[in-house]
DNA sequence: GCCGTTTTCGGCCCGACTGTTTTCAGTCG
């Protein structure tokens, strides 16, 4: 078993273990154990070999054996024993928030809840209300959060789905009668989130194509199987769909089933202005039913008076008009991206040591990286004292006289605490290089006091960007009150810029406000928020989700030379 | 369950917020 999944099997114990009403300092060893693990860089099978586990912090007799049993067998009857003692689908109702082990063994023990459905139920019927503890509004609270359970399960965030997309896409490329596939949909035009996967090929022989597609490995059922289209649901429960059409229809199809609907209907009304007509299987002059000649989309755009439109800009908000006067915006790349600012460290809440980051940042092709780990507010995540982060500056500023590929920058992810005062004080901060301000505590104050505290630190000359916006977490956690127009006007005033959080639960700040954010003149500062080196390649999300935005080079600091960097700075 | 001694058991991470109470428990980050 390897540690990642060594991690998951001890939170298990430890929530089954809080169910049960168990010693809550027992409990907590197992998640203490979980997040040891987690943070430790070392090789989990290296310690189990060579019988070095309880040298970690954490980990005595009882946790050391349970380990070795899971990483050399693969599992552990304890944990079987565990699971089988409670109902199946009883850990999931943990996931709703508001809900944790004490109250749902109280709902257990009083109302002989177990499931969504008894839950939702007695909310309703105004049993959980009258449990002595509970009452009104947490029944209001409880039934919103399975309401928007339900909305979230229909959706997937773009980070999950797409490997898995890329995963199938090369799968059906193996196949030796596909000509040309590519992903569509949604997915295609980076939607921070998306209901389900499109995949369009072109063969002649579609009989055979949607035989592999449907024999994927990570399909998990098949919910239909035609010529033309076929439908399956892939392991993590994503819905999938293939369109197979023949070759001269490619472009067409391709652009037809990549969207969005608006921005299709906008391309249809443009082709009947021209005396044409637009549809899947091609373009056509007048009533003719012989479609004019396109090999590629933009062969497409051409035929329509406009220069190719990136997928990632087929919302219907402005493209069209911007193609047909040839003044869409230079889109970012991945290969302009130099650096970035917002990545944490064993310090923190991270999982990796500097040296390992700067690394994996090397490889990656990156010239420089920022580490800002947590301020001291932030205690779950560990936040560095001021003695503790001069002790890390003191470390970068040592592996950076080594000359390393990647240069190290010092800063700090610093909380905004309530009223927009800092975690640190304006000495210690403008001893660092750069500050990422992120609120991280109070996110149920309103609109205009969340609005001044966030502007209030923008305003510290100390502050170089803002971090994560709004809080949000896809599928998870709504973002909190905010004027964002305000919060732009005083970034642009003050010279602070903006992150796009690109880490796949956050993509925040929201891609729909870029394009205004760089016509006002504010920076983006793409940010992996990379809690370990995997993390790091989030910045490809991060990139899509700019170019969604209509961002160009100019307009992201990361494109920027180490020097150029500093001068900013 | 772990840890650090006081070598046999008591204490174990912080603070804000919410909803329920009327001083606190549960949840969350």
């Amino acid at each position: 078993m390897t540690k990642d999944q060594v991690i998951v099997a001890l939170r298990e114990i430890g929530t089954i273990l809080e169910l049960q009403g168990e010693n809550p300092f027992k409990c907590r060893a197992y998640l203490n154990a979980a997040r040891t693990l987690e943070t430790s860089p070392t090789d989990l099978a290296e310690l189990v070999r060579t019988n070095r586990l309880s040298e970690l912090p954490g980990i005595g007799d009882a946790l050391r054996d349970k380990i070795t049993t899971l990483v050399t067998t693969g599992k552990l009857p304890y944990l079987e024993e565990l699971r089988a003692s409670i109902p199946s689908g009883l850990l999931s109702l943990l996931e709703l928030p508001g809900l944790g082990p004490k109250k749902l063994r109280l709902l257990r023990d009083q109302l002989n809840i177990e499931s969504i459905e008894s839950l939702s139920a007695a909310c309703s019927d105004g049993r959980l209300a009258s449990i002595a503890g509970l009452g009104e509004k947490t029944a209001t609270n409880l039934l919103e959060a399975i309401a928007r359970r339900a909305t979230y399960q229909k959706f997937h965030r773009l980070g999950d789905a797409l490997p898995v997309a890329q995963a199938l896409l090369s799968h059906l490329r193996q196949c030796p009668e596909v000509q040309n596939a590519e992903i569509a949909g949604s997915l295609r035009r980076g939607k921070e989130i998306v209901k389900d996967l499109d995949f369009i090929a072109t063969s002649t022989q579609p009989k055979k194509v949607m035989h592999a597609f449907v024999t994927a490995p990570s399909v998990e059922k098949i919910v239909a199987q035609g010529e033309t289209k076929s439908s399956v649901i892939l392991a993590g429960g994503i819905p999938c769909d293939l369109r197979v059409i023949p070759p001269e229809a490619w472009a067409t199809a391709l652009a037809h089933f990549t969207g969005s609907k608006e921005h299709n209907i906008a391309l249809r009304q443009r082709a009947i202005d021209q005396g044409l007509h637009l549809s899947e299987w091609g373009l056509f002059k007048g009533k003719s039913k012989t479609p004019i000649k396109l090999k590629e989309e933009k062969d497409l755009h051409r035929a329509l008076g406009l220069a190719f439109i990136p997928p990632e800009l087929r919302e219907d908000s402005g493209e069209v008009a911007a193609a047909e006067k040839d003044q869409l915006p230079d889109l970012l790349t991945r290969a302009e991206v130099r650096g970035c600012l917002h990545n944490h460290t064993l310090a923190s809440d991270g999982q990796d040591t500097l040296q390992a980051m700067a690394q994996a940042a090397a490889t990656l092709g990156l010239e420089w990286l920022g580490i800002a780990d947590h301020s001291k507010s932030s205690f779950q995540a560990r936040g560095l004292t001021e003695e503790r982060l001069l002790d890390q500056v003191r470390e970068i500023r040592a592996l950076n006289s080594k000359k390393p590929k990647c240069t190290l920058l010092a800063g700090t992810e610093c909380d905004i605490l309530k009223g927009g005062k800092l975690d640190f004080s304006d000495d210690l901060l403008s001893q660092l290089d750069y500050v990422i301000a992120s609120v991280h505590s109070g996110f149920t104050s309103d609109e205009n006091e969340m609005t001044d505290r966030i502007i209030r630190a923008m305003e510290n000359e100390h502050v170089t960007c803002l971090g994560h916006a709004t809080g949000r977490l896809l599928l998870e956690r709504e973002p909190y009150a905010l004027n964002i127009p305000k919060i732009l006007e005083a970034a642009a005033a003050t010279g602070t810029w903006i992150e796009l959080n690109a880490n796949p639960w956050r993509l925040d700040l929201d891609w729909r406000w870029w394009h205004k954010a760089r016509d006002l003149g504010v920076l983006c500062s793409i940010n992996p928020d990379a809690h370990k080196t995997s993390h790091l390649r989030y910045l490809d999300l991060g990139v899509t989700l700019a170019r969604k935005g209509w961002l160009r080079p100019q307009d992201v600091i990361n494109t920027r030379t180490l020097s150029a960097l500093r001068k900013l700075l």
